[in-house]
DNA sequence: TTGAAAGCGCTAACAG
DNA sequence: CTGTTAGCGCTTTCAA
């Protein structure tokens, strides 16, 4: 039995099919230089007969290029980061990107091979959704000269662009809509602080609690230590502070995922929000609208955030090596106020 | 101003360096011959002084092939795609591959550039998450004899191997269920068809509603004609179906994030469930227990789908043609019974 | 165990 | 407008 094992048909082939050098061919599939209208439809007549696609990968060697860009987020079935990577896919494209999907869930090891990836030049950039923990692999990213855009990342000592959002801004907002409606017993859950945002978060919250002097419990401030799903966390916060004697009339939650977790334990447990319970959340994902009733949040734009990440990155790869003009913003987050929030009465 | 444009150090000056051959690095780097240690000594001295990376793309190049499996799917947003993709990362990393995600958010223009490069070998295969409508664009992926997969796509009809679900007993499973909970009056909601499975999922409804001889009307069946926003859907369709003056005493949606729509449908206009009316989703994604009440769900594997589907395509990258041993595989799914149904009393 | 040498398929000067 | 030519950085025989 012989096998038809069809051998690559490369541009040489199509020249000589046609009758012409491999160059013209080249300008012609490129645009590079005019080719005659003659030369072009015996070039389309060879390509069409042999079947013949262009070796990509030959011509990202030759531009020393790939033309993909990394993405590094910890994983995309958290909905934020799907929002996120929507994001950047589309802006990748709209630059002629393709995206490099790398996600961690938060295991150490991948993190290394990631930089690894990233080192050897499989991309030509990587926007970093993820607080790596080693500063020894971001060194390493750095030295290795790869182009980098930070996202959602903070607290990182060098000149990388990055686009977060002012999270103590995020929490005041939350909490003074909470006042207006008259809420002065205000909870805090959250899920365990990995990264410097939601350490940013509970602080802040604390911060203003203290600033103006809402009542204050040690047992309204609850922060998971493991490192699991979201809304479980969530629902177990939200459990274990219902068996609390005295109840909050509100509460906060450092993620919209902790927030539905904890909605789950309250209206389990025939507590009616908001009429019992004011809850807010903090990201707005989609889900924020899905969920009955509707999750009053703290907006991060993710999807603009994502976008605005590619083209920083963009402009480092371009090699705008200007320290000066540092591409560095803070996003004010908005609260999207739903049915989660009530006056007390 | 002097720019320290830093040139990329390749494998022949670090052989320089070492007092090596280029090809001594490479069995190094490689493992592809034994090197003596003091040469090796010398090597890794010196790729540390020179700061050296190996290059990739040259590599790729080199070898014919990127290393790298496209993954092609409508919306990362959407939890059924994610849980996908999840799957589908997992394993093509366990097979040293990396995943180039692509998402055509339903656009026509982005299925035929994602054919582009896949035909252009920017991947060694393809995961097709996704139906294609153009028939001319499988033909394209066939004549360049791109390895493909396919999961959760219908009707195709050549030897790509496959992984989907048997829609007709997810239905059934579902309707059985009902029926034991004594409900006879069920009706049926559904996003757009755009996809076989759809198709499938509303023909099997309508046709265990005839078999089992259950109580039809016609406007029981609500099918959205418009691309949009699955939980827009839901709840669009929810509100209609309750202006009816019969309500069924069952919902069953073409998938959760329809389920999840119609929910929010049904407790915002004071609807009780599953008091007043049941309902079922199909997928079960991580939503289906995110919501309250939880959501009853026909599961679909996803995450083993993405899973089964990169072993698939493994294969076929190998090159195992054999046409006879098809991978074809269909899936029972399975009924997770969680709050919103209840028997009627 | 190491080295020399031949390309992989393409791009990009440059010359004509 | 078209052709010649010289590599890109690496892998991979093959010989030593």
């Amino acid at each position: 039995m012989v096998e038809e094992k069809m051998k690559n048909v490369t541009m040489r082939e199509v020249a000589r099919e046609a009758g012409v050098a491999q160059s013209t061919v080249s300008h012609f599939l490129n645009g590079t230089a005019p080719v005659a209208l003659e030369t072009r439809n015996k070039i389309i007549r060879a390509i069409q007969k042999l079947n013949y696609y262009p070796n990509v990968t030959a011509r990202n060697f030759k531009r020393r290029k790939t033309s993909l860009i990394g993405l590094f987020v910890p994983d995309v079935t958290n909905p934020f980061y799907a929002e996120l990577a929507k994001g950047v896919i589309d802006a990748a494209k709209e630059n002629s990107y393709n995206v490099l999907l790398y996600a961690t869930d938060y295991q150490r090891k991948l993190e290394k091979d990631f930089v690894e990836l990233v080192v050897s030049k499989q991309v030509d950039g990587v926007v970093v959704g993820y607080n790596l923990i080693e500063e020894r692999l971001l060194d390493k990213l750095d030295k290795a000269q790869v182009p980098v855009a930070l996202v959602d990342v903070y607290g990182v000592n060098n000149s990388w662009p990055s686009v977060v959002v002012n999270n103590e801004e995020g929490i005041r907002q939350g909490i003074s809509y909470l006042l207006e409606l008259g809420h002065r017993k205000i909870a805090y859950l959250s899920e365990p602080p990995y990264a410097l945002a939601l350490v940013e978060r509970q602080r802040s919250f604390l911060r203003w609690v203290r600033d103006w002097k809402l009542d204050f419990r040690e047992n309204w401030i609850l922060v998971e230590k493991k490192q699991r799903n979201r809304v479980e966390i969530g629902f177990f916060l939200g459990t274990k502070l219902i068996k609390e004697h005295s109840l909050p009339t509100a509460v906060m939650c450092s993620s919209d995922l902790v927030a539905i977790g904890a909605m789950k334990a309250f209206l389990s447990s025939g507590l009616r929000i908001p009429e019992d319970i004011s809850l807010i959340g903090f990201d707005d994902i989609l889900l924020c609208s899905y969920v009955h009733p509707s999750l009053t949040s703290i907006k991060q734009p993710k999807y603009e955030m994502g976008r605005t990440a590619v083209k920083f990155l963009k402009k480092v790869i371009a090699g705008n090596n200007s320290e000066e003009n540092e591409d560095k913003v803070v996003i004010n987050p908005s609260l999207v106020k739903r049915l989660s929030c009530q006056a007390i009465n």
